[in-house]
DNA sequence: GTCAATTCTCAGAAAACTCCCAGTTAGTAG
DNA sequence: CTACTAACTGGGAGTTTTCTGAGAATTGAC
């Protein structure tokens, strides 16, 4: 199936997103919930439950990037990723470590291109390091625009965390900032109230849908007091990042 | 396309960085280490676990530097150095040595316009090290620019340790000065706190990322009592050395 | 050994952010 | 037009993150 073409997180340079991502993690629910994710927006996923079974997929399977939970039931994360790379194989590696484990002790995540996420984290933000990370280590990508997101006079910056409308810089809270990020991605787009909190909010928050109306709002203060406005309401359905002119 | 462009650890010289580095030590963990970040950077990275290895790949890698442990299974680095040096391969060498053999350091040194870092190193330390060295040695260097960084009105030598603001010199502790070169290196990009304390710490440090707010606040002091301030938090995601907005 | 510089830990204060609530506004069905 | 409901938004409590000063521990020079 191509959920691609017409997928909502799909940005300018997924038409040749074939891009293979192997997700290691022994609970089931999290590797499929990634994995199911990650397919949506157009990545060719596979999924293993510990290291060893992770080596052999990643012999044939050959992946662009690995998301890799530091606890594994065999081995752990680290050692799955120096096997790896001294088989050769110089992917990119995402590690999933869980936010108690004091911050990680463990040194050198973040080496040659590599970086973490903590569990619970928010689709979003999976994605968004899962693309920068490809990105630098150069797989496959076809890379058209560094690392922004435009949509209208609005401009979003991955690399500097800058958001700037018709030029002027405006500044955003981390979740005003996924939001944003989300919003734009889906350019065009009707999306839920439930599909925002799934996808910008950590996959553990057992809040109320009112905090997006929340954050809608905070984000109208900032960004739509230029004109035109360009969050939309679609009452009973969601929101929806356009410009006026389309009907 | 140019991954080497828009990287961060990457320095201006790096677009011809087709280096041949050869890493020689029989911990795989620290040679994959140290590989993984080299080859981020831009250098073409070879391992080898022992000497004899190191004699037989460096005969057809024939590499422009090394990255030598002094404590190796078979023989000591400084052995492999001269039957290197006597095959006629003129490569400037990089040795790793433990903190306390103290009297390694000086045989080691004698040898040429060669180098060393002690164990426990951080990265950056490496990597800086590994940069002066090639140019010290000439090894294909194109090198454009002399051993300074700047950026705005900031002036980093790498080469006498001095640091400028404006014309006026600032005194820097060693490790204000790793983070501040690294921040600098990566001017206007967010970098988080734990990139920094993997690529400026040595990477046996246990501590909290907390250590890294420590610092940022020692050389805000020093270097932001100018103005404009150029240290910028990025809150939830890390710092950011830049001007104040443009635009 | 002592002294000075440096590194690192810790904890309180300040600042920023998240989230919920409740009153208000606005859209829509009948 | 009215009644009903969804959405908006200001206020504020509670939490998290960051900043920074003080001091303990470590290192290096002599």
């Amino acid at each position: 199936m191509n959920t691609v073409k017409d997928h909502p997180a799909t940005s300018t340079t997924d038409q040749v997103n074939t891009q293979r991502i192997l997700v290691v993690d022994d609970e089931s629910s999290i590797s499929e919930l990634i994995a199911t994710s990650l397919r949506f927006v157009g990545f060719d996923v596979r999924t293993a439950a510990s290291g060893s079974e992770a080596l052999t997929i990643a012999e044939e399977f050959k992946p662009h990037a690995l998301i890799l939970d530091v606890m594994l039931p065999d081995q752990n994360g680290f050692e799955v990723c120096r096997q790896l790379r001294q088989d050769g194989h110089h992917v990119g590696v995402l590690f999933l470590t869980a936010k108690d484990s004091v911050e990680d002790k463990i040194t050198g995540l973040t080496i040659g291109g590599d970086d973490y996420v903590t569990k619970p984290f928010s689709l979003e933000e999976l994605v968004a390091r899962l693309r920068s990370l490809l990105r630098r280590t150069g797989a496959v990508q076809i890379e058209v625009d560094d690392e922004k997101v435009r949509f209208a006079d609005l401009e979003l910056d991955e690399a500097t965390h800058e958001v700037r409308r018709a030029g002027n810089l405006i500044e955003l809270s981390p979740t005003e900032f996924l939001l944003l990020r989300y919003l734009m991605i889906n350019a065009e787009r009707v999306v839920s109230k439930s599909q925002i909190l799934d996808h910008v909010w950590q996959y553990d928050f057992r809040g109320d849908a009112g905090i997006v109306e929340t954050y809608i709002s905070y984000l109208r203060k900032k960004i739509d007091i230029y004109e035109p406005a360009l969050i939309h309401t679609v009452r009973g359905v969601g929101y929806r990042m356009r410009l006026p002119a389309h009907k």
